[in-house]
DNA sequence: TTTCTTACA
DNA sequence: TGTAAGAA
């Protein structure tokens, strides 16, 4: 598919898909008048990657256990470097931190919502 | 119309 | 990341 179609397809703009191509992060084919065809898998791997960028990892990380990502969520190394697992480490902090502060907001902005509505109706929370 | 590259804000 | 220009 082209690069307009995976945009749609994952919500992610044209120009970073292009970024991540840059990046290795994602590959493409190319066609004869030099437009970009990517795989339909690219499509979860795409997705994938946003989640790792939203969740704060830099794309030098990205780059690294890009090779470990299976076709879902699962990341795994065959052969731990230990340069990569410290990173892994702060990463998973990071994002520990980042979950508290984030569900810390959530809390704030539903107590908000439920005293601005008056009193019933409390939005669907997942915890 | 859509995409390409390069470059600036 | 968004947007612009010129070409295919």
């Amino acid at each position: 598919m082209r690069i307009g179609e995976l945009a749609a397809h994952t919500g992610v703009p044209t120009r970073m898909l292009r970024y991540y191509e840059q990046h290795g992060l994602i590959t493409a084919e190319r066609h004869a008048n030099g437009y970009r065809d990517f795989e339909e898998d690219t499509v979860e791997l795409v997705r994938q990657i946003c989640g790792l960028l939203d969740a704060g990892i830099p794309v030098k990380i990205i780059k690294q256990i890009l090779p470990c990502l299976s076709g879902t969520d699962e990341i795994y190394f065959p052969v731990p470097d230990p340069e990569m697992l410290a990173a892994l480490e702060e990463q998973r902090d990071r994002m520990t931190r980042k979950a508290e502060c984030v569900l810390k907001n959530r809390d704030a902005i539903a107590d908000y919502l439920d005293r601005v509505r008056g009193t019933e109706p409390a939005g669907p929370r997942s915890a």
